[in-house]
DNA sequence: TTCCATGAGCGAACACCGTTCTATCAGCAA
DNA sequence: TTGCTGATAGAACGGTGTTCGCTCATGGAA
């Protein structure tokens, strides 16, 4: 190391800090760091400028808004999603390992279900992955229709399971979980049975599935209705 | 009717207005019509107070905080849901018309599905609807454990296949929504098709898809995976 | 080499938001 | 009539996304 000089006076002191200057893939780097620390709520735009040291004005030299940002952020992460190459013979258990990934990448950033709400990913990550997932799907057999349609339903169905999901590492811990979950149990045993026999009786079930059996239940019953929409033939019709 | 007579000038006029006082359910009901006429983004505590002609500090007399308001207006909305009852015979078909009145309720009060997302509905209603779906899901010979997270996923499904539907009545006219999807196809197409032949090839089936068979297809689907799931006898035990 | 346009950087400000503090005031029990 | 309690509401707090307007470094043209 160099031994730090001070600045004679007489020397303007030119670039003070030799920072990298800011760009856009840097701050949706950024975007994503506090998002997987602090969650959706935590992520504003004077936190992501504190991030990067820098006014929250600076940003919009880069990106037009927030949601573009968001945009942005969405796109890069779903570059992790992991989407088969299609094998006939293993269709359903294909599509299930693509969700399986989805759901991984969503759950292991936090509030990322929350940003995919209602955003068609149409960056150059999410092109991508539909590309490969309209392959998959076809690989099955379905027809076009039913396959463009299945896209959008798959990914809405990993979104909405992983929306309440905590956050892996989180401290949103499984205690307060456990005991909300057992609240609202007693709550439906205690109602009257004569008027609510069915939830009296529920309550157990309604309850008891864990975030990981009510996504592999749920996965099985769509890719069951989805099998029935298949050619028998498989990718290539007859 | 007795006729309004005139108050007399020399009559020093005690409450200048006999406005009815504040109420948890004036306030929830004004809620909803702001819901309805602005959107989940224009209903804040001021615009509420202000549509009831007092102070955003007044409501937090009967109302926790936005959150619990949006509870309750949820809760009020599900009174309109119809739930069938059960006819075994006609298990699938009458699911079908669950779904379509509560898809019907969710568009008819703008952006309820936001609100809906990720909120339990455990308040007065929110019980009565559980207790017949689960009545009407039962019906059909689902074990109780798949009824009771199908209760959740069809409700999930319902949400977000309403979440970016326009407001019937509302001014986000078909117009803008078609140039959009014009505006996706053609971009779609516009893809060098050695690397993107699904997507240029599907280009179409998934850019046509109005939301109404959208809706129609993704129940249709559901509902046949359930129902791989119904013990052959239907709702009693053989 | 000089000049100037371009655009990034950024402090300050705007118009909001949900919520709370605090003071006032009406209605009612004693 | 007094005293208390709870509804009412103005003002303020600490936040938000975004824009305004100024400074200043940089790069291409002359």
């Amino acid at each position: 190391m160099t031994e730090a000089i001070p600045t004679p006076p007489w020397q303007t002191p030119r670039k003070p800090p030799p920072r990298q200057p800011l760009s856009q893939e840097l701050i949706v780097r950024a975007a994503l760091r506090v998002l997987d620390a602090e969650g959706l709520d935590g992520l504003s735009m004077r936190r992501l400028a504190q991030e990067l040291e820098t006014g929250p004005a600076s940003l919009y030299a880069h990106v037009a808004n927030k949601d573009e940002l968001l945009d942005l952020v969405y796109d890069m992460v779903l570059s992790e999603v992991e989407i088969p190459e299609p094998d006939p013979d293993r269709w359903a258990e294909q599509v299930k390992e693509y969700l399986r990934s989805l759901r991984k990448v969503f759950r292991s950033h936090r509030d990322l279900a929350r940003v995919s709400l209602s955003r068609i990913p149409l960056g150059p990550n999410g092109v991508v992955g539909m590309e490969r997932t309209m392959a998959l799907l076809r690989a099955g057999g379905l027809p076009d229709d039913i396959a463009a349609y299945a896209g959008d339903l798959v990914t809405s169905f990993v979104t909405t399971e992983t929306l309440d999901d905590a956050f892996p590492t989180g401290d949103t811990d499984t205690g307060t979980v456990q005991a909300y979950v057992a609240q609202i149990r007693d709550y439906l045993t205690s109602l009257p049975p004569q008027r609510f026999p069915h939830l009296v009786q529920m309550a157990g079930p309604i309850t008891s599935l864990d975030s990981e059996r009510r996504f592999e239940l749920g996965m099985e019953i769509i890719v069951r209705g989805l099998s029935t929409y298949a050619r028998p033939g498989g990718a290539r019709p007859q």
